[in-house]
DNA sequence: CTTTGATGATTACATCTGTAGTCGAATGGA
DNA sequence: TCCATTCGACTACAGATGTAATCATCAAAG
């Protein structure tokens, strides 16, 4: 059952929802850049998450290849909802609202929520 | 300076949101019901809270009324930026994207945002 | 005055997290 | 066949977090 995932959990999540399976090595290569973490850490987040169900490791030769077992759209679910539960009683418009009112929207933003909202009625 | 605010010291702040100043009393009191710890419990979480700058505290008497320093609507911003950033590239439309696919929009949800949008516009 | 209850301060402690080193086994090249 | 390299497994460790007990002190009640 879904144990939370940590920040730097989620970054290695990242590079395995972007392709998958690959081998640690292959990882910890992709995630230079966005994080400096050298090969152990890298291999301690993929043991956690294995533990935690979040990921499956099939032996290739003397290595493994890890590919997630959560999808990353529940993942997102998971954490959205618990943000807007957490903040805004549990619905989306406060949200909007509040993004409005810090003027954190772009017309662009304001124009592809509209179009969606459109397709959502027809 | 913003030093995270855990989710123990989120439900202490929302109290405090919501009324202040209040004693360590009245705060624990009124987390009953969302939560149930016990007043050690929550003078920790008011201590923390006050080394990270979130709350000060004025002596009244013998004890302290404690009131937060930082507001809501900051710490919500905070967390929502967090958000949109990790999972979402930063925008906004993306993430109400997704709730429109998980279907947890409300028509009242639509309406609302619906609204919201065409006041920003005008 | 003395006991007792309330209060903040201090200390405790297991777990989680970020970050990494070490070790033993397997493997491939010399 | 033997050694260096490469893996994963195991161990390490400090700081954050959730949760709480204990201690010293002060005030109120008797």
């Amino acid at each position: 059952m879904a144990e939370r995932i940590s920040d730097a959990e989620h970054a290695v999540m990242e590079v395995l929802w972007a392709d998958a399976p690959l081998t640690a090595n292959v990882v910890a290569e992709r995630l230079t850049g966005s994080q400096s973490w050298t090969l152990p850490t890298v291999k301690t987040l993929l043991s956690r998450l294995l533990a935690k169900g979040a990921l499956a490791a099939e032996a290739e030769g003397r290595r493994f290849l890890y590919r997630p077992l959560i999808a990353r759209a529940d993942y997102v679910s998971g954490e959205s909802r618990r943000l807007v539960d957490r903040l805004f009683g549990g619905r989306l418009s406060p949200l909007v609202a509040h993004f409005a009112e810090q003027e954190a929207l772009t017309a662009q933003d304001i124009s592809e929520i509209e179009a969606l909202l459109r397709e959502l009625k027809s």
